[in-house]
DNA sequence: CTGAAAGCGCTTACAG
DNA sequence: CTGAAAGCGCTTACAG
C-alpha cells in the first residue's frame, strides 16, 4: 500500500542535477534555467514527490509561538475548564515539535482587563492567535492589530464576520437548537407547553444564544408534532430571585407543564428552582457538561444537554494553526464540530 | 512555557564525554564505565532531557508495519466503510512516518477465509496487528499465534478476554443498549409497548447485540415510566418475508405501536417494512449510520441511531500500535468511545 | 545559473 | 571502555 518514498536525492540523480538545485525548483525559490527546472518537476511528478516532514520538521530552526488568549478557566465560570483540557491534550502532542504555546487569560467580566492581555499578545510577537471574539468591539480591535501585523487568528466559541480570520472551530448554533427543537419535541407530552428562556449575563456571548433560539423555534415551523404553545422569555441577569419572580409564576399559571429549553449553559440554575419546587415533571433541555448540570441530568431534573466538544474546539484551533505555520497548510475555514446529545445515560462516556 | 530543549550534545559537552558515550548511558547499551555512567545520568536529569523524537524517527530506519485485518467493506455489509475511512485518515496523518500498514479483507460471510487470511498475516511477519474478532474460535486461535510470535494485537469493534490483546477500542454494549432503553423510555407514550428485536444473520457478533439488549432491558428494571410492556423478539435470518410474517402479525394484533428497538444496524430493513405498511406512528430505534438507515431516519420512520464511532476505532487502534511500536507507549487498554445519540437534526455533523 | 558543504539531533557501526 | 565519523532527508548560505 505505501511505496519507498521518493527523496530529493531521487529526483537529483534521475534529472542529472544536484540535490540543491532541485531543492531550488520545488521551492520556487529562482535561479534554475527554465529547461532544468521543467525536467526536474516533470521527475518529481513522476516519482509522486512529496516531502518527508520529519527531516523538513528537524532541519527547520523555526520555533512557532502560538498564543491563546481565553477567560480564566477557574472559579465563577466553569465553562470554560473543558477547553483548558483540549490545550493541555495538543501541548502534549505536539512536544516534538518547536512550538511554543502561551496561554493568557483574561477575567470574563471585564473588557478592560481583555484590553490588557490583548495588548500583551501583541506584544508577544506570537507567531498565531486564538482565541474566543466574547466582546465584540474589543475583539474586532484586536483583529485589526493581528491583521496589520499579519498575524493569523482563529476563533473557537464564536465567531464575528469580515475580521479576516483565518478560522473557526465551534459550534454551529442554529442547527443545535434545531436539534434541542426536535428532543423538546419527542419528549413533550401532547397538550403541553414548550418555552425557551435565554439566561445570560450582559457580558455574554448573546450572538450564540439568539442562533440557538432561533433553530429551536426555526424547528417547530416546519416539523415535529408541537406546532402551537411555544413561548420565549429572556431573563438578562441570572439570579435566582429573577427566577422566583418572574419565571415560577409563568409555570404555575399560564404554563401548563411541558419542556423548558435553557439556551444558555445555565440550565441548571432552573433545575435548583425545579428541585426547590418539586416540580420534576417539566423537562429540562440545556447546553454544556458543566459539574452543576451533569448533577441535575443524573438527578433527573435535566433530561438532555447539548453538548458543543469544548476540548476539541482548542484542540482543533491549535492544531489548525500549528499546521498552517509549520507546513503551510490551509485550514478548512468553519469546522462546525458535531452536536452532541447527552442524557443522563451516556453521559460518563463524555467526561 | 517551555525552554530551550537539552541535546545530548549539551550533556556530552557538561559532562566531558563524547555523545557517542551519552547514547551508550541513555540507552543502556552497557560497555560504559561505572563513574562516567553516573555523572551523564546526573547531567541528563539536571537538564531534564528527553530525546527529540523527530529526529529519533528520522534517525530509524526501522520500518514499521502494522497489519489490518477486516471485513471486505463493500457490497453485501456496508457497515465497514466507516471503519477503512478511518484507516485512510491515519494513513493520511501517518505520512511522514516509517509506517507501513497492510490491509488484508476476508469474507465475512466465511470463517476458511478469515483462516487464510489470518494466516497470510502471520506469514507478512507484521510488527502489530489490528482486527475485529467476529468468529471466536478462529480469532482465539490467531492470537495465540500471534502472541508465541510476540505480535501485538488490537481489537476492535469487540474483544475477546483472556486472548492477552494490547488494547480494544469500541462500544460499550451495555451501556449503548442501556442509552437506546432511555430513548425509548422518553419518546414512547404512556400504555404503549416497547419491544427488542434481534436481528442477524448467525455469523455475525452476537456477543455484542445480547449485549445491547441486555443493557436495553436493564434499564428499564431501574428507571424510566415504561415499566412493563416489553417483549424480545429474535430473528436470525434478516429476510424480509420473515419480518412480514413474523413480525408484522405482532404489530398488528398483540402490540400496541410504540416503540422498536433493533439492536443490530439492520433497522432499515424494519423501516422499509413500516414504509410499505404506512406505519410511521411506530418508533425506530437502531445502530450505526449505513446509508439505508440515515435514508430513514431522516424520512422519519428510524427515530434514533446509536452511532459507535466506527472510523475512530480504527484510527485510535493504530494510532495505538503505531505510538507502542514506534516510541514504546502503553496504551490505554480499554477504550470505550463515547456513545452517539443521532437524529435527522444532528446526522449530518456525523457524515 | 549550479554544485558542494554544513548542519538539524539522533544512532549505528567501526576503530582504537 | 571511549571517540569520531557517517548518515536519516531536508534547507541554507557560500563559492564558483
Amino acid at each position: 500500500m505505501s511505496w519507498k518514498k521518493a527523496r530529493i536525492k531521487d529526483i537529483a540523480d534521475i534529472s542529472g542535477v544536484s540535490i540543491g538545485t532541485v531543492d531550488r525548483v520545488l521551492h520556487n525559490r529562482g535561479e534554475v534555467a527554465n529547461e532544468t527546472r521543467k525536467r526536474v518537476l516533470d521527475v518529481a511528478k513522476e516519482l509522486n514527490y512529496s516531502p518527508n516532514l520529519i527531516a523538513q520538521t528537524l532541519r527547520s530552526k523555526k520555533r512557532i509561538n502560538i498564543a491563546v488568549l481565553m477567560p480564566e478557566s477557574s472559579g465563577e465560570n466553569p465553562f470554560w475548564y473543558k477547553h483548558e483540557q483540549g490545550i493541555n491534550n495538543v501541548i502534549n502532542e505536539l512536544v516534538p515539535y518547536p512550538v511554543i504555546l502561551n496561554k493568557i487569560e483574561f477575567d470574563i467580566q471585564n473588557e478592560k482587563d481583555f484590553e490588557r492581555k490583548a495588548d500583551l499578545v501583541l506584544k508577544l510577537n506570537a507567531d498565531g492567535v486564538l482565541f474566543p471574539p466574547i466582546f465584540k468591539v474589543e475583539s474586532i480591535s484586536l483583529c485589526q492589530k493581528l491583521k496589520i501585523a499579519n498575524i493569523p487568528v482563529v476563533f473557537f466559541d464564536g465567531f464575528i464576520d469580515d475580521t479576516g480570520f483565518l478560522a473557526y472551530v465551534g459550534e454551529d448554533a442554529i442547527r443545535s437548537g434545531r436539534v434541542a427543537g426536535q428532543l423538546a419535541d419527542m419528549i413533550t407530552p401532547a397538550g403541553s407547553d414548550i418555552i425557551v428562556i435565554n439566561i445570560a449575563k450582559d457580558l455574554e456571548n448573546i450572538h450564540h444564544l439568539n442562533n440557538r433560539a432561533k433553530g429551536f423555534l426555526e424547528y417547530f415551523q416546519t416539523s415535529g408534532k408541537n406546532k402551537g404553545r411555544k413561548l420565549m422569555v429572556n431573563v438578562p441577569d441570572p439570579d435566582m430571585k429573577k427566577i422566583s419572580t418572574e419565571i415560577d409564576p409563568l409555570f404555575r399559571s399560564h404554563f401548563k407543564p411541558g419542556t423548558v429549553f435553557v439556551s444558555s449553559s445555565r440550565a441548571h440554575l432552573l433545575a435548583r428552582h425545579l428541585e426547590n419546587e418539586g416540580l420534576k415533571k417539566i423537562n429540562l433541555i440545556g447546553y454544556d457538561l458543566l459539574e452543576e448540570n451533569v448533577r441535575y441530568l443524573k438527578a433527573g431534573y435535566i433530561k438532555f444537554l447539548i453538548g458543543q466538544r469544548p476540548a476539541e474546539q482548542t484542540y482543533n484551533g491549535i492544531r489548525k494553526l500549528f499546521e498552517y505555520l509549520l507546513f503551510s497548510r490551509i485550514p478548512e475555514k468553519m469546522e462546525y464540530l458535531p452536536i452532541d446529545i447527552i442524557s443522563s445515560e451516556n453521559v460518563d462516556c463524555f467526561m
